[in-house]
DNA sequence: TCTCTAAATGTTAGCGTTGTCATATAAAAA
DNA sequence: TTTTTATATGACAACGCTAACATTTAGAGA
């Protein structure tokens, strides 16, 4: 007869643990079984409330923290949301981020993000990367993806939301607004502004399809009213002020001159802003200079800069709403949401 | 006796399954065990060229996902880091947390990173959420934290890195610089240029204390050699470039007058550039203004920008190599690096 | 040839939770 | 009172992987 009692038995194998209380620790401790600690935690109307009291001191005692991979695992799914935006430095993505994850956070889920660097290669790695996490929902920027995007996805099976564009045939949902109509509204402004010598002005159009629709949109309206852009320059690296100074330079000098210039980005603009003061250019008088983004300084710099006002935040809050009703089972519609992009005149135009 | 194979009897309880090809597919189609496979993913070069052949053409094949829930239970750590910052909108922390993910993504791990908004009972909650993916390391910004984190992290017995800190005492390790020696180096730099009159001015002193050390080290330098800060304001909200013009308004109508500002933000100090612009104050010759960021538009503004130059992404880089190390078991250092943060003169002072 | 050692591979059990089914108890209906 | 129904709780297996231990195989040395 074995003298241990079998509690005390040491297991067959040894075995590493977090060494963190677990739900079987707090059931112990609240005299009852670990299902009903998991349902307290989960949906705490279907616990008593003398019961559920008992539990909380428990949870509370031992300092017990859910072990959400073990949750993860049972449940074959988790409560975390993948998000791959081209670059989390972006201040217009860190802001979509910023109320995605907040409104997530709410909720109890989790934001994994990672930046794809406007890699689309790198994008498809990141995708699968996220999948490996049996994420509740995906989140995506753009239409432009890698060749391995769709498959992934589709063997995914999750919700998907792709931001910051409408335009295009999405996974699932998407929410955003049109950068071309966006780009045709400040040639809209420009012309009945009396400007009919207009730059266009971007950068890494070749990889962000956005700036670059933008930018296309601008050309076409100018276009449509027989005033094609004078000029189109496409710099070759991410948007910056010294970027932007050097550009209008180079655009100022287009034969015939120039008197107007739309960029795809309100830091470009703002370096422009600064070129111009150096050289005694006036804006809006000598030319006038349109951007992008309604970034902080726009409103305050001088003279205050007409741009586009994306509604960043929004993307996200709505971006979050969508991908909560599906994962709810609320909502099955298929959306795209396009929350537009309103153009504010200031003086520089 | 049966008449259906066992392989076909249906499970006694049926069950979920994410539908996902699993590891046993891959090494059923492959020939081999399970095991085999999670070596071959971990550590290639435990397993034989030629299984190792056969199980990568397995895994093509059934485009097989490792399913990192699965693996984080078992080894009871998981290959998440999490990261805490103030705001993932700051340009400061975006750096930082981007150099940080592609450090931490090269080496095959996922950083969840949240936002406290300078709540330091929200980062203990956040903390606590992070916890909950048994993560392999954390990152936290500064010093200040809720009155659980110590506890919180004790118990969690991962790695830590306190970043953009380190005049404090760490829970683990530290990276970053010291921000009251940088605002000493500025009050010395416009002392140095023969300015007497220098007024302070920052934003969310009281919550952001990085800020907050700066000023009061540009206080006491200014103090040590006898000359006081004239003015000090602490604006309430986020530094953006309106309050920067406001506050230098209030700054230029103190008795006396001042012949310098520091600011605790190149935002701050753009505002205030644009505000002496309108009013006609020139800089540097009526009043000098010095920032803190060596944001993109500091190089480029007219004037451009005397300011400090924080090691934005030797951060973020620094940070991911410590805690690799202490999680590959190369160190076990309680290290605290400090980078530096150069003060870069331009035209302002 | 045989033993010894190292390298390669396999077997088993368990990580901590949740889904499914089972059961006890209380409240409502007959 | 008995039956029905709803509510609260529990037992158990399963999720897909990896740690620990076990075994086989190949190569070195005696």
């Amino acid at each position: 007869m074995a003298r241990i009692p079998q509690s005390d038995l040491k297991p067959v194998r040894a075995r590493r643990r977090a060494g963190r209380a677990t739900m079987s620790d707090v059931a112990r401790l609240a005299g009852v079984s670990a299902i009903t600690v998991s349902r307290l935690l989960r949906d705490p109307t279907s616990v008593s409330g003398e019961l559920a009291g008992r539990v909380r001191d428990a949870i509370e005692q031992l300092g017990y923290v859910p072990n959400l991979m073990a949750g993860g695992l049972a449940a074959a799914k988790s409560r975390i949301v993948g998000v791959v935006v081209p670059s989390i430095r972006n201040a217009f993505f860190a802001a979509s981020v910023d109320a995605l994850a907040a409104r997530f956070g709410e909720r109890g889920y989790a934001v994994l993000d990672s930046s794809a660097d406007y890699d689309l290669q790198r994008e498809d790695t990141l995708i699968e990367a996220m999948l490996a996490w049996n994420p509740a929902a995906l989140v995506l920027t753009g239409f432009a993806h890698g060749p391995r995007a769709a498959a992934i996805v589709a063997r995914a099976g999750v919700p998907v939301v792709e931001m910051w564009d409408i335009a295009g045939r999405p996974f699932d949902m998407a929410v955003g607004f049109d950068h071309n109509a966006a780009g045709r509204s400040v040639a809209r402004h420009l012309l009945a502004r009396g400007r009919r010598r207009v730059a266009v002005i971007g950068a890494m159009l070749g990889r962000d399809t956005r700036a670059s629709a933008r930018c296309a949109g601008v050309r076409e309206e100018l276009e449509r009213a027989g005033r094609a852009a004078v000029d189109s320059i496409d710099l070759p690296r991410a948007s910056n002020v010294g970027d932007g100074a050097v550009a209008i330079a180079e655009a100022l000098a287009a034969p015939g001159g120039i008197d107007a210039v739309a960029f795809s980005n309100d830091v470009l603009a703002l370096g422009a802003i600064f070129e111009c003061q150096k050289r005694g250019v006036r804006i809006p008088d000598d030319v006038a200079i349109a951007g992008f983004g309604d970034l902080d300084f726009a409103a305050h710099c001088r003279p205050s800069l007409t741009t586009l006002r994306p509604p960043r935040e929004q993307i996200g809050n709505e971006t979050a709403r969508l991908l909560l009703a599906r994962i709810d089972g609320l909502s099955a519609e298929r959306r795209v949401v396009d929350l537009g992009c309103e153009l504010i005149a200031r003086e520089s135009t």
